[in-house]
RNA sequence: GGGCUGGUAGCUCAGUCGGUAGAGCGUUGCCUUCGCAAGGCAGAGGCCGCGGGUUCAAAUCCCGCCCAGUCCA
């Protein structure tokens, strides 16, 4: 262990060892245990460890303020959304999450150094041991102070660590003889390093990490540049064992709780929850089994059963659930999390879901906006941005919830339905597979498929280990493996494009060559990259025109495409001349301008929630997808479509500006993002007055005015919670107008009226042409009827039976009809029809069938002569050939055949 | 990103092995009634999501797309 631990000596801590678990620990006082649990009982509730009470939003206060006043910068919380920075993950699970990858690798210069924050972290991977354990939160809040140590800047490293949070927790009235320092190892996110677990009186207060290496794809450790200072301190746990309360939730939650025991008319016994969490404090949770144990253990320490047990604290776990979910949401969605089927999305969906159930379970009779709005309205006072997206968080619940109850009663149909076709199979139980397939492709849990089955009075078993055998349906995808990252070792090719936006033509030296492309010093050719495609164009060497088909980036060498042969004869150092497709070009910066514009229209139309969620950009088109709650409307996509453009006639200046990442974030803030995560240390920021400013490495035009028109052609839903805008910029918005306008043209010409009477005309026709095949299927019939008539009186008598073998000129529906009918109408027992087109349709009757008439094999062999094949029912089948004109011998085979079929009987 | 469902009358849904597209509710007319509720009889209402393919024949099988739902990472 490389923990330096002079500073704890200082102190007066001595080292330990942990009778119990064998940990080393530090600690002043004389013990024989490590202080966290289970080698140490909870000792707080009901006996605060401090003398003065605080809830979250004070601790919060006091953290930041002590440690501001030892030279820490406080540094605003980020979103729980971590992809606006960051595509490795979906939400923030701890306060380093907000500075990797940029300032962790050293790239970038932190926001601040040392500095310190109170970020709300998001994890949901025990959220089934939310409000069941008094402990576990979807969302806790993380005070984090951190110091970024390099060769050429060293902050403060351990000693001053341990240090500041022995006497944080004396400022706030901790008695430092009851603090253990226990030793540990921490790894994560491919960092690792030694740190101490904090404990007071069996809780785990904080973790110090000191990370100074870097995991290798091997498992072996290399030692990193820069030092980091990573603490976590879980306020909530500091505003628990302040104030003594049987649950964590209890401390951090106060009058959101207070608020729903009140709706819900619930009372409580204190003891049992306490009893509750202090054995939940002493046990590792991970699933069902554990909970169940769980139970057990506080029933028997409490005297009761386990019933009496779950009776009393079941509805006030819901209580807690549903303060600690709501408040999980508050965060996800204010900070712009949509609600959707995949990725966060659906994370937060999860959640939400479980809340209503548990509002269900309890009895609420509020809707989920009701008791979000209680949720928000509590943040809103330490956090005041949540209330800027009050309106649309609820609005969404609003909507989330009407789609939950949605799914939830096509569920119950589906489960009913299931259960009918068992019972009619005679099955007694039902199989698992029904079971998997209900949860995983209908959402509906097994439990509720048990509570429904009961009042089919049908049997279910759920297996205990359900989810797990879910998880096995989903077949094991392989991994990916991850390429090494290609290097190419040449100076950083110089990108012209920025510089000057508008040459189309330049002089450059080759440097070098890689498989077909070729390494300049110097390029106007723009390399694909940020949703945008390469440059095409040409390279001129000694008077010889290569053809360039493509240009992309490898690290910050750019190398261009050419056909392998033309490079046989180049050597480094020839000079070049190189030419850009302008036409082309111009294109795609018009698409990438106006790409801007329309993210920044949708926004201003939609509300803040939108963001891009991808691009592409193309030459006649491009596509952006945006992040909303439902589908954009026509009216609103011409609303877009006339706020981009009136930006475009604005002739708005487009800027770019290169920053410092840092500088960026803290002028613009993360809607710099919009585009998506931008890497290195300095950002290229676009930015249209009063529009736009996006971080973005894209070309773009010099004046909004210069883009001349666009045109939004389409939206798809691409999944839920995300829509695909098509549309086009330039001279292809006019030509996908002309288009239109031509497909409207012609449309309208079929018709001979004007395109402005389409729509009426159209539908007009549409609905006379559903009357008339109305009227053409009631007129078959009376043509069927009349031919019939003529017909029935023909039967000759075969083996007992009536037998009518006719060729008649009427279509196969006509056919079907008249066969079915002599049959079903006129007692005729086999009716054989073949048109000259070479259809034929044969029925029979009850009693011909009974003499073994098979008249789907006659009509099949009977098609057979035409040339053809047919089948059927044995009461009526139809078949038919190419060769009509041998009619009149399959009509005489057709005769033979049910002779035969009958005699074979007699 | 991957997996799994579903799309049939205004609504809720059946439709087996490819072989005449169905039910209930609603709706229209008539009968019954002093009137209403209810009942009886008769009828209207279907591009079987869209586009291809296979086949003598597709709601049904195959491929692609659109729309919706759902589970997982």
């Amino acid at each position: 262990m490389i923990i330096m631990s002079q500073q704890l000596e200082e102190l007066g801590y001595t080292k330990k060892t942990c009778k119990t678990c064998g940990n080393d620990f530090w600690s002043i006082k004389d013990r024989d245990t490590c202080g966290d649990a289970p080698c140490d009982e909870y000792s707080f509730i009901g006996n605060p460890a401090t003398r003065q009470k605080y809830d979250l939003f004070s601790i919060q206060d006091i953290f930041t303020r002590f440690f501001k006043e030892r030279g820490h910068t406080p540094i605003r919380r980020y979103p729980v959304l971590a992809k606006r920075w960051r595509d490795d993950v979906f939400l923030v699970g701890a306060s380093i999450y907000n500075f990797q990858p940029w300032v962790t690798s050293g790239l970038v210069e932190p926001p601040a150094n040392p500095l310190v924050i109170a970020q709300p972290s998001i994890r949901l991977n025990d959220v089934d041991n939310v409000g069941r354990t008094g402990r576990h939160m979807t969302c806790f809040t993380m005070g984090g102070h951190h110091a970024f140590n390099s060769n050429e800047n060293t902050v403060y490293w351990q000693d001053e660590t341990v240090k500041y949070c022995h006497d944080f927790l004396a400022h706030i009235g901790i008695d430092p003889k009851e603090i253990t320092f226990i030793e540990s190892w921490w790894e994560g996110g491919g960092n690792a390093g030694p740190c101490y677990e904090i404990c007071v009186r069996g809780v785990e207060l904080a973790t110090l990490v000191f990370i100074q290496s870097r995991i290798l794809p091997g498992g072996e450790k290399e030692e990193i540049r820069l030092k980091i200072v990573d603490t976590g301190y879980g306020l909530e746990r500091f505003a628990w064992i302040s104030q003594g309360t049987p649950t964590a939730y209890d401390a951090s939650f106060g009058p959101v709780i207070d608020h729903l025991m009140e709706m819900a008319g619930v009372e409580v016994d204190k003891n049992i929850l306490a009893e509750n969490a202090q054995v939940a404090g002493m046990m590792d949770i991970e699933d069902i089994a554990d909970l169940k144990t769980l139970r057990k253990r506080v029933a028997n320490r409490l005297g009761i059963s386990i019933d009496e047990l779950v009776q009393s604290t079941r509805p006030m776990e819901a209580i807690y659930i549903i303060a600690d979910h709501t408040r999980c949401l508050g965060f996800m969605l204010a900070d712009g999390v949509i609600p959707s089927n995949v990725k966060e999305g659906y994370l937060a969906r999860l959640v939400l879901r479980r809340t209503i159930r548990f509002m269900k379970e309890l009895g609420l009779q509020k809707s989920l906006s009701e008791l979000m709005a209680i949720q928000m309205d509590f943040l809103s006072q330490t956090y005041p941005e949540i209330r800027n997206h009050q309106e649309h968080v609820l609005r969404v619940m609003d909507l989330e919830e009407k789609r939950y109850h949605k799914t939830i009663s096509k569920g119950q149909q589906m489960v009913k339905k299931s259960i009918n076709h068992l019972k009619k199979e005679k099955k007694d139980d039902m199989p698992l597979g029904m079971l998997i397939k209900l949860y995983d492709s209908h959402g509906i849990p097994p439990e509720t498929v048990e509570e429904l089955a009961l009042k089919e009075n049908f049997p279910v078993t759920i297996p205990d280990n359900f989810y797990t055998l879910v998880a096995q349906e989903h077949s094991e995808e392989p991994e990916e493996e991850e390429e090494a990252p290609l290097e190419l070792n040449y100076p950083d090719t110089e990108l012209l494009f920025y510089q000057n936006p508008q040459d189309r033509e330049f002089q450059a030296q080759i440097l070098g060559f890689y498989e077909n492309g070729i390494i300049l010093n110097q390029t106007l050719f723009y390399p694909e990259g940020g949703g945008q495609p390469s440059d095409i164009g040409y390279l001129e060497i000694r008077g010889e025109r290569l053809k360039v088909s493509h240009a992309k980036k490898v690290g910050a060498v750019v190398l261009h495409q050419v056909k392998p042969k033309n490079i046989d004869n180049l050597k480094e150092g020839m000079s070049v001349k190189g030419q850009v497709d302008w036409q082309r070009r111009l294109a795609l910066t018009r698409n990438h301008t106006s790409t801007h514009l329309i993210v920044a229209a949708a926004r201003h139309i939609l509300g803040d929630h939108i963001w891009q969620a991808g691009a592409q950009k193309g030459v006649n088109k491009s596509r952006i997808d945006l992040s909303h709650y439902k589908r954009v409307k026509p009216e609103e996509l011409h609303q877009i479509e006339i706020l981009a453009n009136q930006w475009v006639m604005d002739n708005r200046k487009v800027t770019t500006t290169w920053m410092d990442r840092t500088e960026a974030e803290k002028t613009y803030g993360f809607v710099l993002y919009q585009g998506g995560v931008v890497p290195g240390s300095r950002i290229r920021v676009v930015q249209i007055p009063d529009v736009d400013v996006q971080a973005c490495a894209g070309t773009h035009v010099r004046c909004t005015g210069d883009i001349g028109l666009v045109k939004i052609n389409k939206t798809e839903r691409i999944q839920d919670g995300v829509e695909r805008l098509e549309f086009s910029a330039g001279k292809a918005a006019i030509l996908s107008m002309q288009e239109s306008e031509t497909q409207l043209k012609d449309s309208a010409a079929v018709f001979k009226v004007t395109p402005a009477q389409l729509p009426k005309t159209a539908d007009r026709f549409f609905n006379e042409w559903k009357a008339f095949k109305n009227d053409v299927k009631r007129l078959q019939g009376q043509v069927a009827a009349l031919k019939k008539e003529g017909l029935s009186g023909k039967a000759e008598i075969m083996g007992g039976l009536k037998f009518i073998r006719k060729t008649v000129d009427a279509e196969m529906a006509e056919m079907i009809k008249i066969v079915t009918e002599l049959v079903q109408k006129e007692n005729i027992d086999i009716a054989v029809l073949g048109s000259p087109e070479g259809n034929i349709v044969g029925a029979t009757s009850e009693k011909a069938l009974e003499r073994g008439v098979k008249i789907n094999e006659i009509i099949k062999e009977a098609a057979g002569v035409l040339g053809g094949g047919g089948g059927g029912k044995p009461q009526l089948a139809q078949g038919a050939g190419k060769e009509g004109s041998k009619m009149p011998e399959a009509l005489e085979f057709v005769g033979q055949a049910v002779r035969e079929s009958l005699s074979r009987l007699l």
